[in-house]
DNA sequence: CCGACTTTGTGCATGCGTTCACAAGCGGTA
DNA sequence: TACCGCTTGTGAACGCATGCACAAAGTCGG
């Protein structure tokens, strides 16, 4: 039901396929990382540089060196000591892993505000995520191009997934329609889902969901400041006691 | 420079002001999850639900039984044993914790595709966080409203910004301008940043980014199949054991 | 060819977050 | 009132991630 990691997996590695087996040590956090180190290098590969430290990575994308040199770690090691790591390479190598050494092509589901919004987005194309497939009930959308791709209706997701390989499904629909968009999405093969509907989907083991939640955001942003404010009005004020059932307002 | 976490901190906690103390020692990770359990209780709360026991509310949310209760117990005790949690109640602490007391004004730079969409987005409002300034630099968009609100010229933005209590800032701009945006936000004294553009951004200790970005978002989707994909490989090859240099994985 | 210098890769300790498991506490019932 | 069953709240164990610190490994200048 839940979790299930590692599954049958009784065996331990095989000897060769040590690069794609590294895979699935890798940590999460890490993965995400990855994917922003790309995204420097590929900018630092168009701007010429050739070499880079580990240090200089670090800075660029905004973490600790060392955690830096751990993430690389996982995916190998093609540093080169005392001088740091070709980018191409990086670049190259980093792209496997993450498996973009082909397209995922993308359909998007809900062409309202957000749904336009991405479908006319071109940063996608150009990182391997070609958006080949939109979808929607309404009618009056149903046809019309958007980015350059006309929508589809919804009820024929399965064919036109399938059709198009889609590998990626994005959902931009209301709250009240994400499921069942989400069922559609899965049974026409798609496994990966990302979701922009604030509602908690329900999927099968095989099937990946990674969400967005701006509210959820900016909700934690507030946290921080009301925890800053409160802060700051401990120390001003001497905090004398007086918080006794809460509701501390601000300086 | 970098993390600083405690900073001076020589005091340790005073007996009293338990409950907004407390708010430090909340985990990042629970924060975001408080969030989502407030938008699940607010739904049900709408549904005239006014009990909701720690198994039902976490089914809902997606996560953990026991990992809802402790979250829930960052913020103090307000359940009831054998019966389960006021519906109300649990809102009313979760809303003050996440300092959803007040209202958090929130400005949008850069109207193209993404701004636009966000301006015309209905659900922030509702959750406290109204949209109150809009700027770009384009003059064409200067002084057009969009979604009630008229375009304001990215010079001006200080005093915009100043004068309508800006506390959150959202950037949506190209990259390249992301991070000048990102500081003159931050000298109209926006302390909190949600970033969509794929860039990493400089800021000073007292500011606080968040970013969303998609482009990441999908590569780690990416990971994911890739990964699946060579664990069937594996599988079906026979991949029938003995692993020799060691690196066990699960069982 | 050697030695000094630079930077990687990683073992290890530390801290954070998750999960388990159960005593404590409460409402309902007889 | 006393008991019973249910659910919370949390101590403790575990596992994952982070950051430090250093040996290994390579480059470069002489
Ligand atoms: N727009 C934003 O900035 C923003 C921000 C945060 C979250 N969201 C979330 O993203 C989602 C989309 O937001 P939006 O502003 O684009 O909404 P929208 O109302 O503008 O667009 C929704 C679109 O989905 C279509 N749709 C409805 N039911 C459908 C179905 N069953 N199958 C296919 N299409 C269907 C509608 O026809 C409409 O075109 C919502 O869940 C919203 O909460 C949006
Ligand atoms: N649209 C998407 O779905 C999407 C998806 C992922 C990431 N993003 C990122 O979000 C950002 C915005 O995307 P978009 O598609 O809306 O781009 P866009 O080109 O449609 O809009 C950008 C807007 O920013 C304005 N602008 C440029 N420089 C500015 C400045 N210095 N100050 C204020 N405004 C300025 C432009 O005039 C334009 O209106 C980009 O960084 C993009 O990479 C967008």
């Amino acid at each position: 039901m839940a979790s299930q990691r590692g599954e049958g997996e009784t065996t331990t590695t095989p000897a060769e396929p040590a690069d794609r087996e590294r895979a699935r040590a890798i940590p999460e956090a890490a993965v995400a990382r990855l994917a922003v180190y790309l995204r420097v290098l590929s900018g630092m590969a168009d701007q010429g540089v050739t070499a880079v430290s580990s240090e200089e990575l670090s800075q660029a994308a905004g973490v600790n060196a060392a955690k830096l040199r751990k993430d690389l770690s996982y995916i190998g090691s093609y540093g080169t000591r005392g001088v740091g790591y070709d980018v191409e390479v990086l670049v190259s190598h980093i792209e496997r892993i993450l498996g973009l050494t082909r397209n995922h092509s993308v359909a998007v589901v809900g062409i309202g505000n957000l749904g336009h919004a991405l479908a006319n987005y071109g940063g996608f194309p150009g990182r391997g995520f070609p958006v080949t497939a939109l979808f929607d009930v309404d009618e009056d959308l149903v046809g019309i191009p958007v980015g350059g791709i006309p929508v589809s209706h919804i009820d024929d997701i399965t064919a036109v997934c399938l059709e198009r390989e889609v590998s990626i499904g994005v959902i931009a629909t209301p709250p009240p329609a994400a499921q069942s968009v989400c069922d559609r999405l899965v049974s026409a093969g798609v496994q990966c889902i990302l979701n922009f509907a604030p509602v908690v989907l329900q999927v099968p083991d095989n099937v990946e969901v990674r969400k967005v939640d701006l509210a959820v955001e900016m909700q934690i942003l507030s946290f921080h400041v009301a925890r800053r404010a409160d802060e700051a009005a401990s120390v001003s004020v001497g905090n004398n006691g007086l918080g006794v059932d809460g509701m501390v307002i601000r300086p």
